[in-house]
DNA sequence: TCTGGGGTCCTAGGACCC
DNA sequence: TCTGGGGTCCTAGGACCC
């Protein structure tokens, strides 16, 4: 199989190229964006502008952030000063605080995705899905696609995307979605890089291990214990010593990637296996202390949580929460119920339930509600008669409630 | 001044059944 | 009285990804 493994770039405005730029810290309408610089700068003409014209002096900056979000990413610029994805922006402040900070707008970033994967799907179809910014695609049988190993159709590609998006996207091209994702880095930004077989040695084995899709921090710390710092230092590992000591499956895993092996066929359709809303507060909760507040947003969540089931056609029987504590650390609980379900009022229930089996003395950061084991009703996965009719008040039902109501008394 | 939100997959122990 | 393995499902936690 032949792969490309595209990525597009999501920051639009022209302005702010090559500037230290922050994306994160909340989600606001671009709308919004706008209305705040218009009360902030009232004596400005702002009609007819649009957040691409606004000069550079207007935007945001990162200094004085102050809550609880990360980078979900930062430009160049903003890297070089030890800005990354996942940085928490007040830490973020700190190293760059000159830098400008723009809020996510999710619907607009689900319109341009939507845009990006259709423009790739009208040239090549087999598609998978990773994410919101990028694509594998399997191009073996795309008519034209070998021509100059695949850089005349990728070519085409970015063309296509930049036309209907303004964006640019990196593209990788490999034997296997591996090596593609690898490649797919070496030439960022708007870029093509064509990886073959034969240049494993000279392009792969020198790159941290952490470049391997799938070595996470974890892996690569243990790895570097081991004195395992490039994937062609673990490809001189044998296969017995690192099946030793990282398991049968990661170990065996971890030799195959390294010489290149990945024979993962692109999957351009999946079922959801769980769909969940969580949130973090922005002070520390506590059970008995802020419990209107807790129950409210517990409350919420739920709903939350069934509106998005219904909505994409799924019911679950897995119903679970998730609390994350003061000291980060998680705990989750889950009960799986006899029918499936897509109703705010019964998943409320049984996650209340689940509720009552955690340590509620700790202050809470984080609180989470999951649905698992989902079918589409109407499959024959959820026979009539398993699927669990919305909300009704039977005596059982009244019971459970009372008990759950020992924890959040002011709802209902 | 700590560390978002939405996911998938894997592991491991125990229950339960044959 | 003592003692089997498989297979599957459930639950909790954790690594990892975007």
């Amino acid at each position: 199989m032949d792969a490309f493994f595209a990525s597009v770039e999501l920051l639009r405005y022209p302005q702010l190229k090559g500037l230290p730029v922050v994306i994160g810290g909340g989600r606001r309408k671009e709308d919004d964006v706008l209305a705040r610089l218009r009360e902030a700068y009232p004596e400005r003409d702002w009609s007819g502008d649009t957040l691409d014209r606004i000069p550079v002096d207007f935007f945001p900056r990162l200094s004085g952030y102050t809550g609880r979000g990360v980078a979900t990413t930062a430009t160049y610029a903003a890297r070089q000063f030890g800005v990354g994805s996942a940085m928490g922006l007040m830490k973020a402040a700190k190293l760059c605080p000159q830098a400008i900070l723009l809020p996510v707008d999710f619907d607009e970033v689900r319109r341009i995705s939507r845009l990006f994967k259709s423009t790739i799907a009208e040239i090549a179809p087999l598609v998978e899905d990773r994410g919101v910014d990028e694509v594998y695609i399997d191009f073996t049988d795309v008519p034209g696609g070998q021509r100059e190993g695949g850089r005349v159709l990728a070519r085409l590609i970015q063309k296509s995307i930049f036309q209907a998006t303004g964006l640019t996207c990196s593209i990788g091209v490999a034997p296997n979605k591996l090596m593609a994702k690898m490649a797919s880095e070496f030439n960022k930004p708007n870029g093509i890089s064509i990886v073959h077989e034969d240049d494993l040695e000279d392009k792969i084995w020198p790159l941290p291990c952490r470049k391997i899709n799938g070595v996470g921090p974890k892996a690569d710390e243990k790895l570097q214990r081991h004195g395992i710092h490039t994937v062609g230092e673990l490809a001189q590992r044998s296969p017995a010593w690192l099946v030793q000591h990282f398991g049968k499956s990661y170990g065996a895993w971890l030799h195959a990637v390294s010489w290149g092996r990945d024979e993962r066929p692109v999957v351009t359709e999946s079922e959801p296996v769980s769909m969940s809303r969580e949130t973090t507060f922005e002070r520390d909760l506590h059970a008995v202390r802020d419990r209107a507040e807790l129950g409210a947003v517990f409350t919420r969540l739920c709903e939350q949580v069934a509106a998005d089931l219904q909505r994409k056609g799924y019911a679950g029987k897995t119903i679970g929460i998730k609390l994350r504590y003061d000291n980060f650390q998680s705990v989750t609980r889950d009960t799986t119920i006899d029918g499936f379900t897509a109703d705010a009022a019964t998943i409320r229930r049984h996650a209340g339930l689940c509720l009552k089996r955690v340590d509620l003395s700790r202050r809470i950061r984080l609180l989470g509600v999951r649905v698992g084991k989902l079918v589409k009703p109407g499959t024959d996965a959820a026979l009539p008669g398993r699927y669990s009719e919305p909300h009704s008040k039977t005596p059982r039902d009244k019971a459970t409630d009372a008990h759950t109501d020992l924890l959040f008394p002011e709802l209902d």
